[in-house]
DNA sequence: GCAAAAGTGTTCGCTCTACACCCATGG
DNA sequence: CCATGGGTGTAGAGCGAACACTTTTGC
């Protein structure tokens, strides 16, 4: 164990630096994994979007300042949120030595969001698919978050957290099939959820579409919960 | 985006946090996972243990902080490292802010290895299960990282690096279990072993045991790559 | 009546599980 | 000869994959 003076100075003086938090901030519309962007305006990456971040604060944990990070700039609390990994390398931010902690979070785009991110002019929705440079490390940050998402994706219930409180089948199947980039047969995705039992009928339906109307569903959290115990997987 | 000047004077002022790495360094001794731990001196911790860590240096990423704690305190070089998480409650350092990101390591105990723990007076060799508090938070850590460990296990071949080059199916088996905590069928598991198509015998068998000498197998690294591309699991 | 999605069962192959005995060696 | 772990095969159950047609609605 190093002397505890050594460790006291290196706190204290030219061993610190900055640490911020960037959330990858995921959604879905219908058709496609979309990510919240905001526009950079920091050198050299003028005229480029980044995550949303910020410095974490003295009294919060990064925990804390992704969850800060979201309400103020979506609006939106009760946000999932889940930390992914730390990025460092010394050069990654052109002010100095900032030290990044990365997470995603899930959200609904509903008609509230976009009217949100409408009125910040900062702001911007994009394809995932469609980002291809983004300022700083965060394209990188973004691969990793969309990696990490996918395999959650296929581990835990999330899907539902993308969506409205009430979808149908097609909607979720949907979903998977284009956050994982596979596709589903529909009658053994739909014979899947339902003897996994953590999907419940609402008792609605559709109205006003071109078709017979869909059944909606929601997700069931206390069937999940019983379920959880005895590990959980939708095994595709 | 918030303004520059107030990113550059946060990040150049008092939102400055000191940044550290913590290494949760497993190994087996055929009979229980281990983790070496450091005697700590820092006040309130003074006569407990502690993880193995430092302080990240100005010009260097976490990843490399981790890997030059391990060299300089094991010896060892070539070790498997994985990035975990950080931690970051406020008070969780008794000298200040101190965010930690914490990562486990896996290395084999041989000879070498216990010469060197045995000729450093600092270090100790845990069995994991007899660990029941450690200083700071690193019990939190510890716990946190078993159980990612648990969940690679099952994930990835990652069971041989805790192991020396060559190893009998026994020994590979009871690693499982005695990581995972659960029992496996021996036929079952050769079988498994077998399929995968990951081990290949390296026609050494033991000699001076009580009982018919079992095989030396090897990791097959390029049987696994070809494998890997389409997905593996261990299926328990 | 037509377009468009909803909804519904069966078969096949693979994988996991459970289970018991003979073999080779050292002492 | 005995104690110890090494090494082997088979049968049953459950799960994932493949696959096609009828139903309901709006226009």
């Amino acid at each position: 164990m190093k002397n505890i003076n050594i460790w006291l100075d290196q706190i204290q003086n030219d061993y610190k630096a900055a640490v911020s938090v960037d959330c990858v901030i995921f959604g879905y519309d219908d058709q496609n994994l979309k990510i919240l962007l905001s526009k950079c305006d920091m050198p050299p990456f003028e005229n480029q979007f980044s995550l949303l971040g910020d410095i974490v604060h003295p009294n919060e944990t990064t925990d804390e300042a992704a969850y800060r990070v979201l309400v103020e700039r979506t609006g939106i609390s009760n946000i999932y949120l889940e930390q992914v990994q730390a990025f460092s390398a010394p050069n990654r931010h052109p002010l100095g030595r900032v030290i990044t902690i990365s997470y995603y979070s899930l959200i609904q785009i509903d008609q509230t969001f976009l009217d949100h991110v409408a009125a910040h002019p900062d702001l911007i929705l994009k394809s995932v698919n469609e980002v291809h440079t983004l300022a700083f490390d965060h394209k990188l940050i973004m691969d990793t978050c969309l990696t990490k998402l996918q395999k959650n994706l296929r581990e835990h219930p999330l899907g539902f957290k993308l969506l409205p409180s009430r979808f149908t089948l097609l909607q979720l199947q949907n979903l998977y099939e284009s956050v994982l980039g596979i596709t589903l047969d529909k009658r053994n995705f739909r014979r899947k959820m339902n003897t996994l039992g953590i999907l419940k009928e609402s008792g609605e339906i559709e109205s006003d579409v071109p078709h017979r109307p869909a059944k909606y569903y929601y997700f069931d959290e206390t069937a999940y919960h019983d379920r959880v115990e005895l590990g959980f997987s939708f095994g595709f």
